[in-house]
DNA sequence: CTAACGTATGAATATATATTCATTTGTTTG
DNA sequence: CAAACAAATGAATATATATTCATACGTTAG
């Protein structure tokens, strides 16, 4: 149940319109966190480590040889994915094998690909 | 049916796995585009001008006094939004009202919630 | 122990992005 | 027609971001 937030000051025109748009806004923590998650999915590169360890795992030479770019721009990557829970990782000799980790996030990018493909 | 790309190179460890892993990736444009999607939805005004348009239609300023922000972030933002048909116009007198497009992208972003809320 | 390898990291750079400000355009009203 | 209002826009600014380069760290092999 979500408090109604009344509005101060009025408006030009329909003041109910703000009122009601204003009480039904998600509060500012949920925005953000929202924002952050769709923003890890908003980079190619991203995406096509997400990708690639699906259904695999992968050292990080692997994943740059994989994808075609350098192992210090995926290794910063991965850093950025392992922040946020999106991949892990276990270390064999001097390798450092990824994996993912939220397999829920992949719904997502199931259904982003869906979204790129039915329009 | 995708073409079974075979390395060029031979990588050091287990030349199986890049191979597998490039000849399971996605298409370039795919990747782009699904990228360029999540980045939309990867911005905090972005989304919360996509929620307050959720059953409801608002014209800018309303938009902007909802969220609370200045006129000409939220006109900017919603010409991102126009461009990739998320959201559509109509023009009454001075105003212009706009409203959601693509009913599709609420699906992830409901998605997202989600996943957020359940993490 | 030293060399080689895989990975991580910090700094630097280039680039993209969001917001603000000032201004312009278009519409309505007095 | 002039004034007021809503919206769009371009330029400027501030900030975030991704990648590269150089280097450091940790592990293994010789």
């Amino acid at each position: 149940m979500e408090d109604i937030i009344v509005c101060e000051k009025n408006c030009n025109h329909d003041e109910k319109a703000v009122c009601i748009a204003k009480a039904a806004m998600l509060p500012e923590s949920d925005i953000q966190r929202l924002a952050e998650m769709f923003k890890i999915l908003g980079d190619p590169t991203r995406i096509k480590i997400l990708h690639a360890l699906t259904g695999r795992e992968l050292c990080v030479c692997d994943l740059a040889e994989t994808i075609g770019m350098g192992q210090s721009a995926i290794s910063h990557q991965l850093r950025m994915l392992k922040g946020y829970r999106l991949v892990k990782y276990r270390k064999e000799g001097k390798e450092v094998i990824y994996s993912l980790d939220d397999a829920h996030i992949l719904g997502l990018l199931c259904m982003g690909l869906d979204h790129i493909n039915h329009s």
